[in-house]
DNA sequence: TACATTTAGGACAAAATCGAACAAAAATAG
DNA sequence: CTATTTTTGTTCGATTTTGTCCTAAATGTA
């Protein structure tokens, strides 16, 4: 890979990560360490990155409009990264791993750590977050654009779906209730039903305030997913609840 | 292989990298390093690349008005849009239309003028230009993501597009060498091949230096198409020539 | 604090790339 | 056809880039 290359990937690392390790480039590139030191610092005396022990950070205008702490916890950021940490580190070398739509599934690969994998997914945001990293082949489902959720959604979605066996999903997901697992759209539902139906591993990504919410339309069991992902805000007795009937990962 | 096809071709294969290594130029082209850096020299000094170590790196950013008129010229710009502007008036109410990989198909979104419109398309730029746009139904074909090209090929898109029936496909081809459309890539080519045989009206998109070269991957014939959309600099010989077994326009 | 682990960067070696000079081949002119 | 010009290929030393090794500094941990 050429070293211009490896700049431009660089800074596009940080476009989305704010801060990246030697570590992360270094599975990314396929390089040196030292290698990715020189990078740093050539791109630090351009001013496009300051570097930090063990990595660096971005220093573009961007970084610094983030979001306020209120809007964060409106959407709960810090738990949706959380959770995605939790999902990512499920993610192992030469899985195949589908992921639908969501920041959850967004943030995920920020955290994934492998030099290898293949993903699948139906969520356009998800798919343009893996699109230029080498490390990943890419399978997007085909079929109609919802753009309420940026997913691809439909018959044609559900006829390939069918089709394809994948060793982990990862489902976020609108609600939970009791046992049932909802989404406020048929259509994706659908979808994810069929996805984890295909799934040998089906995790699904919820924080806490998705639960004890009602339901609309219902497309799974509780009591056949492999594990609930959430934050540690949940609410100890609905952990409990959850713990009896499959395994509660936070 | 001629210098001004070469340069040509190196020029293509920036279009859709952002870098090139004179290595992969080399596996292309069939020629030696130093011929290539001679190329790159060339190129170079006429403002349409940058040299790096190992290879060299576009000028492009073909969406902004930034290009000189030296470069546009290169890279037949103007001629991408006025070729698109022509397909786009093709385009009727209510159709339902596939659009390949390549500039010109993406520069059809600014020239399309329907309040109402099926895009089925499986180039992700093509995608992203029409997504947030509530005048078309959008539908992405399935499958494996081509980095190279940005576009999604593999055979589950086959599958997906065979089942599909367009009014009208717009095609952009690599090359068109007497009755032949070719494709620098087998699998690109398979899949063109499979929606032209499913379109009611077929159109090729070629820019005039996209004519009289040399075949690769031969995936259609010319007399197949309703029309082959082109711009005004094709060589009058060779529009002669196609006029006389399709239609023409430009 | 002391100790282990990780990260940084200098120094040198290895590998890849570059480009000048010349030879070979191809194209063009006469 | 031969002579001339242009283009491409080859060789080889110079340059640049990358990897390896090793020590120092920073960080983490008991």
């Amino acid at each position: 890979m050429l070293r211009d290359e490896r700049h431009q990937r660089i800074i596009d690392m940080l476009d989305s990560n704010r801060i990246v390790s030697v570590s992360e480039i270094k599975a990314n590139l396929q390089v040196t360490d030292m290698t990715i030191r020189r990078d740093l610092k050539a791109l630090e005396e351009k001013g496009l990155l300051t570097r930090v022990h063990g990595g660096a950070k971005g220093n573009k205008e961007y970084y610094s409009q983030e979001l306020s702490h209120g809007e964060k916890q409106q959407m709960n950021i810090d738990e949706k990264r959380y959770i995605a940490q939790l999902a990512a580190a499920r993610i192992e070398e030469n899985d195949t791993v589908f992921l639908g739509p969501g920041t959850t599934n967004e943030f995920i690969y920020d955290y994934i750590n492998v030099s290898q994998a293949r993903i699948v997914t139906n969520s356009i945001p998800v798919f343009l977050r893996f699109m230029n990293d080498p490390r990943f082949e890419l399978l997007i489902v085909g079929g109609r654009y919802r753009e309420k959720t940026n997913a691809i959604v439909g018959t044609f979605a559900n006829e390939m779906l069918q089709q394809i066996k994948v060793n982990k999903a990862f489902i976020g997901t609108n609600r939970i209730h009791e046992h049932h697992i909802t989404n406020l759209n048929e259509e994706e539902g659908v979808l994810q039903k069929i996805i984890l139906e295909n799934a040998s591993e089906k995790y699904i990504l919820a924080d806490h305030t998705k639960f004890a919410q009602e339901a609309f339309y219902i497309f799974y069991d509780v009591r056949n997913v492999d594990a609930i992902i959430t934050d540690q805000l949940i609410d100890p007795e609905i952990k409990a609840f959850y713990e009896k009937i499959t395994t509660v990962i936070n």
